[in-house]
DNA sequence: GCGTGACATTTTTTT
DNA sequence: AATGTCACGC
């Protein structure tokens, strides 16, 4: 078969688009085309009438993922794509939830939980259960919760060997209890339920199994054990999976993704049926050289090495600030000087390990008036005032679902305080029903709120979502309240978004996230198909939506590395290069030995991902001090610029000859002053860095005494903090 | 019942 | 620094 299709493919590209009708794995490497074959494959499948859309089921992590799969799809492939079953792990389960809700034992209208809607769900239960919650954290408790939903155990699998799991395993029940009686699931559940569901249910599991006779899946190594299982039940005699893996890149395992899947899958299906793509389309050589010989210092890998056609390119430009805004002007400077070159802005970005370093880089881009973009923080559907109108509508379709009650109830303010809503609980409690149906039968302000419920409920009836929506946002009092707050105008304006965002899932129907009345016939039982409503009620959930303005503008791409996986820029910065920043202190400190290196190990695939993000320009900064929660701290240059070599790499600062040799130096070449304490005549001063025969380098955190009594405290980058007698400990300048 | 101020607490992220 | 949680007083 000779196909334009398969034109531009290199011979591994092409022998795993080809492959025959068998499972087999594909560890395709960062910028090698993976989301190509994936893609490519689909088509050539279905085109060869080997399979039809049908047939096909391809799971991706993220929405993004599933969305850009579905596109690149139908521009390759001009027919019906709608029976093909493409998306994310959740979204497909809930599409199997929602199919067959009667079968999983759970109600037609179920809602979705999101993380925090789970956490305050922890809390109430905790409440009502009397728990420390000193001794049993919340967060913990939903940590060991989703842990085990995530390895496949309910409450009486997990492991209880002392009084505190045994006590967690309790509200681990007590939790899954309250979800069913409030007819909720939360983001694991609506896996294991589904897994469930299959693994009991026989006809229906065939039914599935003879259906799909291709799975595709991306990002393989991010799968969790219940991920691989649940798509293990999928898998018929007559099923081909097709895994598409780095594990290089997995991130993750943070969050329970578990990369020895990737070697079982190869020998539970792949039987050595594996292919490697190794040519990288994207970066230029020495940026390439720069991550294998990182990622080469990672024990634990199936092995892999990446090399590409291009030529070496430019070194990789290192440097060293003085302090955080130092950091901050500098990537300004270059940005703004590679803008004028030509570089788009949305061409570059700017990448950090945590969140709460973009403040001061945000900073410095606003008053250099660089037009920039943030992605990650608080996204569209988890704002307060969105989750406010979300959880009127949840209480329309599913009274049961107390969260949602206790979200509303009073808000906003009706005079229903504490005491009212505990005397509330209690009578619920004691009959056994929901809030909802207490406070139906109760009298005073709640009979109030319930009467306002029930007219919402009457007067929304018959409307189309959008309009029922902005019925509810009125009627409910949300808006007047945002109306009188003099800060409410963008909430409101949000507000009004999320009616022009029902608007839009209307008209598209609403995929792919949940079945459409189209895929009814597939199902072996019949079934009445959700309401418009649950089904936006579940999008709203499974797709907090990368909702945000501004997407058409040229502007700088800020973002965590983690965000910035799957993603290529002409120019990267990966800024804040210290220990404890990146490699991060809180991913080697915890638990033991093994654990501890696990954590380096993912920290350096994290910047492995960030590395082979750039295509041409790589820029690497570190700060000498920063602020961290109000304080200044001192901290060494990460071990990770260390582990590349050195031939690739361009000093930036040893342009400026004054910046090497300035003992006197104040302040940054970019004008940010940096405080230092003097060092009363001993020639060393805090933020130094130093070395010690025995300690190895450090930096000079604090100072005290003066003349032979002087002392320093060092913070060695292996060896700890340490106080030392500058008159005896044989420190010299670093 | 509700608003205010003191207090502690800070990874990474998707679904 | 910034944010959320909690106790207290009105």
């Amino acid at each position: 078969m000779s196909l334009p299709l398969l034109e531009n493919l290199n011979p591994e590209q092409r022998a795993a688009v080809t492959l025959p009708h068998e499972s087999a794995l594909i560890l395709a490497g960062a910028g090698s085309g993976k989301t190509r074959v994936l893609t490519t494959r689909i088509v050539w499948l279905i085109q060869g009438g080997q399979v039809s859309p049908h047939g096909i089921l391809a799971v991706t992590f993220t929405n993004k993922a599933a969305k850009e799969m579905m596109t690149r799809i139908s521009t390759m492939l001009p027919i019906n794509t709608r029976g093909m079953w493409v998306g994310t792990f959740h979204g497909l389960a809930n599409r199997l939830l929602r199919t067959h809700w009667r079968e999983a034992g759970l109600p037609q209208s179920f809602q979705i939980l999101d993380s925090s809607d789970q956490l305050s769900a922890i809390k109430r239960l905790m409440k009502a259960m009397n728990v420390d919650t000193e001794k049993y954290e919340p967060k913990k408790v939903q940590w060991f919760i989703n842990g085990h939903k995530e390895a496949g155990r309910r409450a009486r699998d997990a492991e209880a060997f002392d009084e505190y799991s045994m006590r967690m395993a309790e509200l681990y029940e007590a939790y899954d209890a309250q979800c069913q009686r409030e007819g909720v699931t939360d983001f694991p559940e609506l896996l294991l339920r589904s897994y469930e569901l299959l693994y009991r249910n026989e006809p229906l599991r065939e039914h599935y199994r003879d259906r799909f006779r291709h799975i595709l899946i991306d990002e393989f190594q991010d799968t969790n054990t219940l991920q691989y299982r649940w798509l293990k039940l999928f898998a018929g005699p007559h099923t081909a999976l097709f895994a598409v893996g780095d594990d290089d890149q997995s991130i993750y395992a943070f969050r329970g993704a578990n990369t020895a899947n990737m070697a079982e899958f190869e020998r539970e299906f792949a039987h050595g049926n594996v292919i490697r793509l190794e040519q990288n389309y994207r970066s230029h050589g020495h940026i390439l050289t720069a991550a294998n010989t990182l990622i080469a210092q990672n024990a634990h890998r199936l092995g892999k090495n990446l090399w590409t056609a291009e030529g070496d390119g430019e070194p990789i430009r290192v440097f060293e600030a003085y302090s955080d805004q130092d950091e901050a002007s500098f990537v300004v400077d270059e940005v703004r000087t590679l803008n004028r070159e030509g570089i788009a802005l949305s061409d570059m970005a700017l990448l950090y390990r945590s969140n709460a370093q973009s403040r001061v880089l945000e900073h410095a881009l606003f008053s250099a008036s660089v037009p920039y973009r943030v992605y990650g923080g608080l996204r569209f559907f988890e704002r307060q005032e969105i989750k406010h109108a979300l959880a009127y509508l949840r209480l329309l379709t599913n009274p049961e679902d107390d969260g949602a009650f206790l979200r509303v109830v009073n808000f906003p303010t009706r005079g229903i305080g504490a005491r009212t809503l505990e005397q509330l609980a209690d009578t619920a409690a004691r009959s056994g029903t929901s809030l909802w149906q207490a406070a139906c039968t109760s009298g005073g302000k709640v009979a109030g709120f319930a009467g306002l419920i029930e007219a919402i409920k009457a007067s929304t009836r018959d409307l189309p979502l959008p309009e029922a929506i902005d019925h509810v946002i009125e009627a409910s009092g949300l808006a007047d309240y945002y109306r009188a707050d003099k800060e409410g105008a963008d909430r409101l304006e949000n507000l009004n978004e999320l009616i022009n965002a029902a608007a839009l899932f209307s008209e598209e129907g609403g995929l792919p996230d949940a079945p459409g009345p189209d895929t009814a016939p597939d199902a072996p039982v019949a079934t009445e198909s959700p309401s418009e409503l649950d089904r936006f009620l579940a999008h709203a959930a499974l797709e907090a939506g990368e909702h945000q303005a501004g997407a058409g503008h040229d502007a700088l791409q800020l973002m965590t590395v983690h965000a910035a996986k799957g993603l290529e820029f002409h120019a990267v910065f990966i800024t804040g290069l210290e220990e404890g920043l990146f490699p991060h202190e809180q991913s080697t400190l915890k638990g033991t030995s093994a654990n501890e290196e696990n954590g380096l190990e993912e920290e350096r695939r994290l910047m492995y991902v960030a590395i082979t993000r750039a295509r041409r320009r790589l820029y690497l900064s570190h700060a000498q001090s920063r602020m961290l929660h109000g304080q200044v701290r001192y901290g060494l240059p990460s071990r990770f610029l260390d582990e590349l070599p050195e031939q690739v790499l361009l000093n930036l600062n040893r342009r400026d000859s004054a910046r090497t040799s300035g003992v006197q130096q104040t302040a940054g070449r970019y004008g940010a002053p940096v405080s230092r304490n003097p060092g009363h005549d001993t020639g060393y001063k805090v933020g130094q860095s130093v070395a010690h025969a025995k300690f190895g380098t450090g930096i000079i955190i604090d100072f005290e005494g003066r003349g032979p009594d002087a002392r320093v405290q060092v913070k060695f980058r292996d060896a700890g903090t340490k106080w030392l007698a500058l008159a005896y400990a044989r420190l010299s300048p670093a």
